[in-house]
DNA sequence: GTCTATAAATGGATAGAC
DNA sequence: GTCTATCCATTTATAGAC
């Protein structure tokens, strides 16, 4: 491959999604002029339309890789037949990847409706899909007699709520470390579907 | 009270606080413009500061006042002293509330990062009020041998983040009463509090 | 109390020089 | 590939007529 002199386009584009994935988390998607972002990475504002069609693109790009990639990430554990195991290993899965990536997490719950409808459609595909991989560990869990659900669509939902809810409060180097969450969370997940029936 | 002739300024606050309301959760603070709002009420955008000194205190007086009344509804339950009817009761309040507003409690949690500083502080320490009032049964029945808890501050904000996600996909007249949501939370955040150590 | 009109600033996006 | 300059639409907020 040539090598191009004077440019630094292989690095600008990605310094470009850096800064508005740091900038919408922060302040929100519409709040975030395309000025602003340019700013971040030193560039005018012009620059930008060489790297994303517009605004909209932008966002749902760096909305689609994420999804894309905690997919591919969960698809890549190591299977585990046992359900207890499977919940637990989603739970400190489900943490461990937020955490390290709380300005993507945020997007992509804070930022579902400023998406078009048709990228919005994409999304929420994506998002069903992790959703449902969860919703399986609960039923067949169900099924064997090692859960207790009334409902495990619901279960599934509220488990997710309870396990994102730690990008609300956990701060690195704080009085929790990152594996006593995980396992403080995994925890109060597998006694929530467990125990006898209501 | 005299009357006035030709004025509708006692139903045109509200009815602006209810757009702003609608069109704050539907499309987010910085998405909605102060036309929208006034169109959404058939009015000018000027007659809006009429109301309000800005777009700003327009938003933060929603918000402050949701967290108000909703301190003000949590203290007025009925007192009772078993941790885990403590707990029940919270949940239940907790969902019923929320269903029932979910445009003030979408905004409340949405928008923080919308408010100018002083604003922000000023709602953070009033939810900080309502955590507590979780965290006070969760401790108390720690301490009782009720519940079992590693750390009462965090299973307080993951029962909260859990309680407060039914809001991302109830819908009235589906497949689960209110009721059976309710019911179904209510257990599995006892629950989660519940059982033998780890 | 509401309107029209407008000020003053900022937004997304494009054109063309370099 | 980036910059400067600019277009055009839209924003918040105010002034003054009615």
């Amino acid at each position: 491959m040539a090598r191009k002199i004077g440019s630094s386009s292989e690095i600008t584009g990605p310094r470009i999604r850096d800064a508005a994935l740091r900038l919408f988390a922060r302040h929100g998607f519409a709040a975030v002029s395309m000025r602003q972002i340019a700013a971040e990475v030193g560039v005018q504002a012009g620059a930008l339309y060489l790297y994303t069609a517009d605004k909209q693109a932008l966002l749902f790009d760096l909305m689609q890789d994420h999804m894309t990639d905690l997919l591919c990430t969960l698809q890549a554990l190591p299977q585990c037949s046992d359900p207890a195991a499977q919940l637990d290993q989603f739970a400190r899965f489900h943490i461990g990847y937020h955490l390290d990536r709380p300005d993507a997490v945020f997007i992509a719950y804070m930022e579902l409706r400023s998406l078009s409808p048709e990228n919005f459609a994409a999304i929420e595909s994506l998002r069903r899909r992790y959703e449902t991989h969860l919703q399986e560990i609960l039923s067949e869990g169900a099924a064997k007699g090692v859960f207790t659900l009334s409902d495990a669509k619901m279960a599934t939902l509220a488990l997710i709520a309870m396990l994102t809810g730690v990008t609300n409060w956990y701060r690195e180097g704080g009085r929790l470390s990152r594996s006593d969450v995980q396992t403080l969370y995994a925890d109060m997940a597998l006694r929530a579907v467990s125990g006898p029936p209501i």
